[in-house]
DNA sequence: ATATATTATAAACGCGTGTTCATGGGGGTG
DNA sequence: CACCCCCATGAACACGCGTTTATAATATAT
């Protein structure tokens, strides 16, 4: 079914049924009418592609979540379950705003061929990054290209003023603080850390303020404390393993995600240990299973949710309006305390 | 960068470039060289829409979650972690065969427009469903206009020798008969259930094999301990607090998912309970937090990475070449038993 | 009633690419 | 040397739709 049969069953013209479609202003009602019916009767769509052809919008944008490398194999990377809430959140933004979601899964990360690809392909008209490391050129080449382009958890510094670009990031740097200093008020004196990829802002950020507030309280850091996790939960066993069978332990364990602090707590109950009585552990992010947990997690909540409308509204609106302005706002944590920490013996 | 801007560069017709690019067999080797050198040189793709209006595939197919109806707050829908795996798996099947992945939720179960939508505008040359209501005409209808689909989840005896359909399932009623007689070999009499939505096919095999197994060890079933979950943690909490304030309680819990397994634990240990002291818990899916749990979560898993690549790679076959064969494959469960089950006390 | 302004509509062009058809040239055979 | 065949390649058309331009029909003013 073609506009032209539509043309031809209303006995109008091709251009007229497009004017309708269009809702071009100089149409009688009649006519209208007329035309709409013969739509409505056999179900008619324009063409997309034919419709972006000639110059039309296609509604679309590309949703990319930047993986680690390949280490991981693929059947077990669905377990991540923090980027799931990410494209949950845009498909309902997008679809409310009439618009598609292209979904792209980029997993070594040195390979970002796919995204130019996609807006060269004229697929998309807009995309949003997940999962980005700072040191990547990706941005700045897609932003040149003049393509509208959403990131999640960017450095502001880096993206400032630059157009095509929105920035979304939540307030690592205090939600690290916030955590910290309260189990500095349980008494805590011996904290570890569990770091996230060091190569994304957030996983920069909550490390520099771990560093920070324990340098602001005057609390020595022990190096053997400092877990490379790179967010990522079997790197984190394996460490934490590693850790238990070392002379000592932190009383308290700061891991940089949910997903690493659970892997932590695993490790440690498979060694005896009893959380929080012999270890206390915080996560980051507050992913759905936190707070069913038993103990349940105390964690710094990031409001995914809230970011990730929050930029797909923004992208969607630029490209629309066609506005070209930087664009980035910062979203503040909020502190969940569960069952996790307890008061350091004496 | 057109076809024709390449054409120029390179000292040839738009007709050549186009073969070079579509890899026809009549070009010799000097001209090919010639014109893929000033391609790279100028990060050349072809325009997608351009590619599909005149006949080429685009390369897409449709992802259609189905998530229950406007209960839900769209803010908590995201903590369903179910479906979050099912979309990473079928992105991962389609990029590594070339193809893009349009991700679109539907919540309301019964507007089922957008899916037409998609291919009526010719936005992809495949779909595939989840969380499909067995009374629903939409499997019917798309397959009927000859767009092939690929459903997760649906009665093989209605799906049948329907051309352009694919369908994949697990094997629910085995694995819900394995936990079942677990617990019965354990010595648990008074068994219940929390259902899931029974309008999906694997819901309702859940139950069914729930009543038969249940049956043919001649135990009968208590009504009130059938409690209906519709697979939603929320309705499972507050039906199992209600259950607990009864006079008579099950010791033991089958949940026909993880989900609600879950939260029905959440719910025993609030009201005191130990799990599975005071009372035995089964899940079904095996998702990824199940292992973590502490206890750790005995279930029946689903081996939806395998299903859903399974689907997505068949789907994609039957698309390049023109197949329409309907095709089933069931998909065994492996029965994971950790720690929330006990013998019953005598 | 005629001239002019206004509106409804059709015809034609362009979007970027795939593909068919026609053409021209080169090599081989008689 | 003449003929034929094959191969490389360019020109032209098709895909379905949006939009501009031209034209026909109608309404308004004189």
């Amino acid at each position: 079914m073609r506009s032209e049969d539509i043309a031809r069953l209303a006995g109008v013209s091709r251009s007229t049924v497009s004017r309708v479609i269009n809702n071009y202003p100089n149409v009688p009602e009649k006519t209208r009418d007329k035309v709409l019916k013969v739509i409505k009767q056999y179900n008619y769509e324009p063409n997309t592609w034919a419709r972006a052809l000639a110059g039309k919008s296609n509604n679309t944008i590309g949703l990319f979540v930047i993986s680690i490398s390949k280490t991981q194999a693929p059947s077990k990377i669905y377990k991540s379950t923090y980027y799931s809430s990410f494209i949950n959140a845009v498909v309902d933004a997008a679809n409310t705003s009439g618009y598609y979601v292209l979904v792209h899964t980029i997993y070594c990360s040195k390979d970002y061929s796919k995204i130019n690809q996609a807006f060269n392909q004229k697929r998309i008209c807009g995309g949003i990054l997940v999962g980005n490391e700072k040191n990547s050129d990706i941005i700045k080449e897609i932003t040149k290209m003049g393509c509208p382009l959403g990131v999640v958890d960017y450095d502001p510094d880096e993206a400032m003023n630059r157009s095509n670009l929105i920035v979304v990031n939540s307030m690592d740097y205090d939600g690290t603080a916030k955590a910290l200093n309260y189990l500095i008020e349980l008494g805590h004196r011996d904290i570890g850390i569990i770091t996230g990829r060091l190569g994304t802002y957030s996983g920069q950020q909550r490390f520099e303020s771990y560093k920070q507030t324990l340098k602001e309280h005057k609390l020595k850091i022990n190096p053997e404390f400092i877990l490379k996790g790179e967010f990522l939960k079997d790197k984190t066993y394996n460490e934490v393993k590693k850790l238990i069978k070392s002379k000592s332990l932190p009383t308290a364990l700061f891991a940089c995600n949910d997903d690493m602090a659970l892997a932590a707590m695993e490790a440690f109950r498979e060694e005896g240990f009893n959380i929080p009585e012999d270890i206390s552990v915080i996560g980051f992010d507050d992913i759905p299973v936190a707070s069913q947990m038993n103990p349940a997690l105390t964690t710094v909540r990031v409001p995914v949710y809230d970011m990730v409308t929050e930029i797909t509204e923004m992208l969607i609106d630029g490209i629309e309006k066609g506005r070209k302005k930087f664009y980035c706002k910062n979203f503040d944590t909020v502190f969940k305390i569960r069952d996790t920490c307890m008061k350091v013996k004496e």
